[in-house]
DNA sequence: ATGTAATCAGAATTTTCGTTCTGGTTCGTC
DNA sequence: GACGAACCAGAACGAAAATTCTGATTACAT
């Protein structure tokens, strides 16, 4: 009994997360919003809620998408030295492509938004907390198929191997030669060798 | 021939830093500036210009800082692992400390503002470019001394030092364990050795 | 076919904040 | 001691951007 919806949630949500996720919120309008994802004001308010919610709902969306990815990569059983070279592939194949250059979303956000909210700070430490156990794990594997060192704990590597994708998000951000950034993972895998 | 101005240029620079090394450009007012310098909005602009001036010369103003104690710290002539160790615990101590949950004002500049400032970045990346050369230098002369494994080049430790460092200063920023950070510094050592 | 409620595009409103202006004040100079 | 240039505090202004409102429009249920 009424005017059906022009445009598709899920798509339009989409297209907010990409641009939310290369512009960063502050320099991000509503005004870009809505010519971006071809959907009105009245749309996006009424479908998402303000602009807060929809960077949220954005956030999240990429972050669930980052966590497959990650999760098909390296949570196969017994997956160990081999399968984060693979990883450390893929993550350089990304980064020289166009979309890129736009960095981590999640990194982006920890960066511009979580230092004023400390319950979003929180959130994204647990994320991090993830992802170091992830390593671990892989890393640990490894160690069990004697392809790394083991007079170093699995947790510690993984510390500096976490921290390090961490500067190179940074770097990679802020346009750091990508030849540079990647030669990161090389020397890594030469440190994981002893 | 006139009134005198009542507050010291210099002091008021100093204050306007720590505030942005803080909140960032963004979160921090002109109302704040006032506030927290002390000096009214006519003395603020008739000394420094916009606000986008007092950011630029409070930033100036910390590089400066932080290139003095780089250089103090890993310039001394043949300054190898020795002096790469009491570097990391300087910063252990200041990150331990009240001032140290701030972060660096360089980190946070390049992830709050480069990306929306062309010009900006380049400045940051030929900044990082110094950095790391330091870094390299240092490295070059552990690896002469026979204290640093030889078999990687000292370019590209001296790059996941540095990437590392990037990362750390990201985490610290979002409130990652201060003690989970500097294990890092332990585990980059160990990687020293082979 | 038609009424109607949801949707759309864009105008109006509100808020925030950087910047400028103003009226009063101070202090070195004549 | 008075003049006036530079200073101060805070009001006023203007721009940008988030949010809400409005009048026209559309398509489903009856």
């Amino acid at each position: 009994m009424a005017r059906t919806r022009e445009f598709d949630p899920d798509d339009a949500l989409d297209k907010a997360m990409r641009l939310f996720w290369e512009r960063g919120f502050q320099h991000t309008s509503m005004e870009d919003l809505v010519r971006h994802t071809g959907v009105s004001r009245y749309g996006l308010y009424g479908t998402f809620g303000n602009k807060d919610a929809i960077y949220h709902q954005a956030l999240m969306r990429y972050i669930q998408i980052k966590k497959d990815e990650m999760r098909r990569a390296l949570r196969t059983p017994g997956a160990g030295r081999l399968a984060l070279e693979a990883y450390f592939r893929d993550i350089d194949a990304f980064v020289s492509s166009d979309e890129g250059r736009k960095g981590c979303m999640v990194y982006n956000t920890a960066a511009e938004l979580a230092p004023h909210h400390p319950e979003l700070a929180e959130y994204l430490r647990g994320l991090q907390v993830e992802v170091r156990n992830l390593f671990e794990q892989v890393i640990r594997n490894g160690q069990q198929a004697g392809d790394i060192r083991t007079d170093i704990p699995a947790a510690d590597l993984a510390m500096t191997l976490f921290t390090m994708e961490q500067g190179m998000a940074a770097l990679n951000r802020g346009g750091t030669a990508i030849d540079d950034l990647m030669s990161c993972y090389d020397t890594y895998l030469k440190f994981l060798e002893g």
